[in-house]
DNA sequence: CGACCTGGTGTTATCGCTAACATCAGCGGC
DNA sequence: GCCGCTGATGTTAGCGATAACACCAGGTCG
């Protein structure tokens, strides 16, 4: 029948240091006005209780929560993972506790609603990855006053956001292909409705662009390697392919497939670029140059970006990108002769 | 210089109701003594100044949150970040909110750093994934009395616990192997700490034992395509080998890699199984035959024991295994002649 | 028909903090 | 030597909920 006595309060730690509490609040919250030898008598005294402060009374009466929320997709995909996952170190390092409303699709109500939560948790601010236009839209909804930071989201809207800059990694793998003594470089893209998907696709044309080189048709699929299968079987009928720049790594993956299968090798007969440098992309047959997007970079900005809104309300330079680099490996060479 | 007034409060809506805060109160608790016609003109009140009750205060009264915290390591493997993402859809339908806490190696100190970062926020339970020996260990210093689940965890500690049936998983695709001809299978493991590594090599000693089929030694690695690549170098020199059961999918594609380097075809030559079935796993060349955890059923389960702790202190049967399934692809076939 | 219960409601205290104001010693300046 | 400042501290009043108890009407029962 043991009892667990409550836990200290702050009460409890003034008593033993001979203080008020309010002293101990002060002494919490880094005041100017403390005597050191007070300070130090008082930390004393939260270390001998193992003391703890409440966050909840703190909440309570400042009304701001130590927690942020983050709206993202129910997706193992590896870009969001490492994104989700790099926020968070981010986010604890700067005393911060992530709170992570899954969403199955990325839809208007949806996203309202994982809004809706994390403002019933009375979150600090409000992260979402909002990767395509239903997303970016869903946020016409969210009440101005919420701290709100979107990534990967729409650069053409005002709100504060982060982004990988996808044209300038498909701008330098384009180039790096075209650098090889291809005519042209294809295209395999993402869902035409996802920013980084159209970014790709302009950083692509603009560097086909530069050279003058033909502009062939974009070949659309989402993002699975089984679309990726299937607009490589298209692909690898065409002769006149001999370099492809895949959106992301899984399209990629399945390209690679689709070409195995007709017996066109890489990069002797084909040359294959990808985009997101997946851990496995190095095991792939044969391994994937791709680009490498910087997740640490880009949960750094967000936060950054958070913060600054939680407590000036405003920021100046609310867009920042974190540009990309290439990673070359064995899937491309020049072009048969 | 617009002002935006503070959030209504109980009292707001008590007075818009005409009652008393405290009926509020019991309406939103769900308390019997409540007339119907009360209860409605409240819930009108509440629509009408969209109010939302504040956690903070109701966490401080009741010495409670609706927050789960989660302890886990910070890597995009297929696995875990299938798992939690299962678990914040599961805990979210729930009403819980979940924080998560990532940790860069899984050793003692940051787990228990972790676990305190948590405590900090007052959690309501804390959540492990504790695939390795390291790990369990560090468990060893979460006082009792905060309610704890183990996913992924050490099967011999009386923790209460939630694991995929590795044994069964890793049976099976012995199983399976066997069944196709092959005289023995052999095995590239998981690091030898990790419980699920650990339960996949009792599984797969365990069909080969019921066959009578020799057991060739453990090849070991670590989780990575690039470690199952060299253990394939090694096994595709060896002309005896046409049965591979890999410790997951990574692994699987590292030894198909290496196996497409000697030139040994899979599965005309050689046959091989993952565990995992990662998206990508039908687009290896060629699609892997794999073991399909159910991750949503773990999560479900781990919330179960968890809740069940948070309310009884204590459960009846705090250990839980969920089956997975086998997966037939093209990546198995009949040892060559 | 008055004592007693019981369902519906209001009143008050309380959780653990921070903000705002009050207090009080010591100090310099005229 | 008194005034008023300033730095260190204490006191008080909430923040917005729930818990515990008080209260009051109406029905039951001896």
């Amino acid at each position: 029948m043991e009892k667990t006595s409550r836990d200290p309060a702050m009460t409890d730690v003034a008593r033993l240091a001979g203080v008020s509490h309010q002293t101990v609040s002060r002494v919490l919250n880094n005041h100017p006005n403390v005597r050191e030898q007070t300070r130090l008598r008082v930390q004393a005294a939260i270390k001998e209780l193992d003391y703890r402060p409440n966050r909840a009374a703190r909440a309570l009466v400042t009304g701001k929560s130590q927690l942020i929320g983050v709206v993202a997709q129910n997706s193992s995909l590896y870009g969001p993972a490492s994104l989700l996952s790099a926020f968070e170190e981010a986010a604890a390092q700067a005393g911060f506790a992530v709170s992570v409303g899954r969403v199955k699709v990325l839809d208007r109500d949806s996203i309202a609603a994982a809004v809706e939560r994390h403002r019933d948790q009375r979150v600090a601010g409000i992260v979402v990855i909002a990767p395509n236009s239903s997303a970016a839209d869903a946020l016409a909804d969210v009440p101005a006053g919420v701290p709100l930071v979107t990534v990967d989201g729409d650069p053409d809207r005002p709100t504060p956001l982060v982004t990988v800059d996808q044209a300038l990694g498909a701008f330098e793998a384009t180039k790096h292909l075209i650098a090889y003594g291809h005519e042209t470089v294809w295209h395999v893209s993402g869902p035409a409705d996802w920013f980084d998907a159209a970014g790709r696709v302009e950083g692509w044309k603009a560097a086909l662009d530069t050279v003058g080189a033909e502009l062939p048709p974009v070949v659309a699929a989402d993002w699975s390697a089984a679309s990726g299968f299937r607009a490589g079987q298209m692909l690898a009928r065409m002769p006149e392919v001999t370099a492809v720049f895949c959106s992301n790594d899984h399209l990629a993956l399945g390209v690679l497939r689709a070409m195995s299968e007709r017996g066109r090798r890489v990069p002797h007969d084909v040359s294959v670029v990808g985009f997101d440098d997946v851990p496995e992309a190095a095991y792939f047959i044969p391994p994937l140059t791709t680009v490498r997007p910087d997740f640490a970079a880009v949960a750094h900005e967000t936060l950054g970006l958070l913060l600054e809104q939680v407590s000036d309300g405003e920021t100046a330079q609310p867009q920042r990108t974190v540009a990309p680099t290439l990673v070359k490996r064995e899937s491309v060479g020049p072009p048969p002769k």
